[in-house]
DNA sequence: GATGAATGAGGATTCATTCAT
DNA sequence: GATGAATGAATCCTCATTCAT
């Protein structure tokens, strides 16, 4: 009835579209900008530049360069988490629980990094989210693995060992155009499973 | 007679002493440093702030920020790749070559930053010294696994794969106290050659 | 309804015209700093903190200290060469014209460095806009003196002795309280038509 | 008879010449590398490279950079001012003086800086040298030119352009290959003399 | 006196962040 | 909320000068 308040509420809706159209065009930029030259070296006007934003409004949606970073993380962890969460769940045995995770984790990689001119640069378990990310996997094959795990398995080890292979055949398989995550997935199962000596047996 | 000159002479040798002292003062404050903050936030401050040296002296031995981070890495490769070929040329076979090729890095990596706060910040194949690494590798299990591999095999991913481990393997060993290079090579040696599945088992 | 829309260009002006002041004032004090210590001499915050703004500020508004040094140069070079040229072009005799130049070139000096403390220091004839000015007064004097010039007339050092005139009487008239531009122009005029006796004999 | 007393003569005698080739050599340097680069981009560096000697020789010789800037310039002004003053007790009219005094001003550039790269910078008037030099050349002109000078005449101006004329014609001859300071002298000196339009006419 | 490494103040420039509009 | 100019601390690097030998 009273016009004016639904100009009003039309008024916020647009505001919050806007708000969150802004929000998601400087992470966008940033995650772009942090895989190309890395957290120290990219600028906060280096990530406005590529939004059409000025770069005062950057303040508006977050604290700081740090923080924006911080949040980038998170989400990365965010959407990764659920998903290797439910693997473990669904998971029958290693093979099913590694393929669904590896595949999951590589097709990540593509939508977020695939379109980027460079690569993450990666400390290597620096970031809480990586270290969650780890604790994560190192949970969930040791209940995996289950009895088949000698109490003097080396878990650790034995984690690193598979991030370590998901991580670098991952950034191997951003270098091809296009990326194959599914093939990349399928080797990098195989070589966690068999060893290096049947992966070079051929697919 | 030759007591000015034998002056002389000792002088030039303490003063060489001194700068070859100062020389390596500063690449070990700089190898600690750029591990702990990688090197776009390390600041040369941040390195001769380690040193008992002025911030000037630091222009003596090195013409820039940069060119202290290529000598270490070149220091670091030079250091490496002698030993990778002679492995390569004296291994009979596969496992042979990764025990001799894994142990001789672990050992690289304890002696290089055993004592350091922080761990390597690594931008994966990134560095020219890390693609040289990553090809020498390719190269040695191309040729070690001779017929084994078959034509088809992806010897990117393979050696992606390999590194992969060896480099968080590595990163987890250095996380001890003390590391254990020999005991952290066995494992990720037994893990490339028999999977993940076989480590499970015990060592 | 427009008021916002107003508000908004007022402030497009204001903003505007802020810049435009600081912008000259910036021009201004690295005029005065340039004048009194020379290039090299003269540091970026010599400049500013001439002005009202910080150190930071300057680099809104010029790319670097060589930059705002051409600015200045090319600025001074383009105020410069029109009024040479249009006196070359009005001449009728080469009294004319040299009392047209050297007029404008001195009333030039007055308002560029009068109110400055210090005097412009002069790296003769090496700047691209002093060679600049040396061959457009080259070239003028060729064609008003016309037949007048014997083949063998050296015009280089013609051109030379003519500005040595101008630039050291003008350095002269500077030192002077208040300048007078038309005085010593009219000194310089005769000096370089008929010969320092003429001009010893009195105005 | 004392050999030991000769020797240590002997040895005076050496010292105090290697002394003085040093400060001559240092010297030399500096006068290249202040002509090429202006007295602020010199640096101190810069003029020990061009000797066999040491950085901390320099200071051995010199009290610091400016130190040995005002020396140059006090050398300067001390071989020129008596060969001016000799050309005025001599001179008998003004034509007489000139030629003298600026043929030895032009065969002195030659000398200075005719195997030089660059040529000198010069900040008008600015030195005590050079002031020293316009106040003396005033001096001159004031008295030679005796009762011919007018009450009013502007002896200032007069001077300046005098001075103008054989800076920027000596210095369009320090461009030449060769240098012909004599041609170059007979030049200026006619146009101080008879003004712009006699020398147009030819020499 | 000669040497040349060490010193640290100072210079140009960048950039995260603030704030008036 | 959006804007973009202003800010000044911090960075890399140079260089006049000192000093132990």
């Amino acid at each position: 009835m009273s016009s004016v308040t639904d100009i009003a509420i039309a008024e916020a809706g647009r505001r919050a579209r806007t708000k969150a159209r802004n929000q998601e065009a400087i992470l966008a930029a940033a995650r772009q900008v942090f895989a190309e030259l890395g957290y120290e070296a990219a600028s906060v006007r280096d990530i406005i530049r590529r939004t059409d934003l000025a770069s005062g409004t950057f303040y508006n949606y977050f604290r700081s360069k740090e923080a924006i970073a911080r949040a980038l993380a998170a989400d990365a962890a965010e959407r990764l988490r659920p998903i290797l969460r439910a693997e473990r769940d669904r998971a029958a045995d290693l093979e099913g629980w590694l393929d669904g995770v590896i595949r999951a984790y590589f097709r990540f990689l593509v939508e977020e990094y695939g379109r980027a001119a460079g690569l993450p640069q990666v400390r290597v378990d620096a970031t809480p989210a990586q270290r969650a990310v780890f604790e994560e996997v190192r949970e969930s094959l040791t209940r995996i693995l289950g009895d088949q795990l000698a109490p003097q398995a080396d878990t650790a080890y034995l984690t690193a060992g598979a991030i370590g292979i998901a991580r670098h055949v991952g950034e191997q398989m951003l270098r091809r155009a296009p990326p194959d995550p599914d093939g990349a997935a399928r080797f990098a199962v195989r070589l966690i499973l068999h060893g290096l000596p049947a992966v070079a047996r051929g697919a």
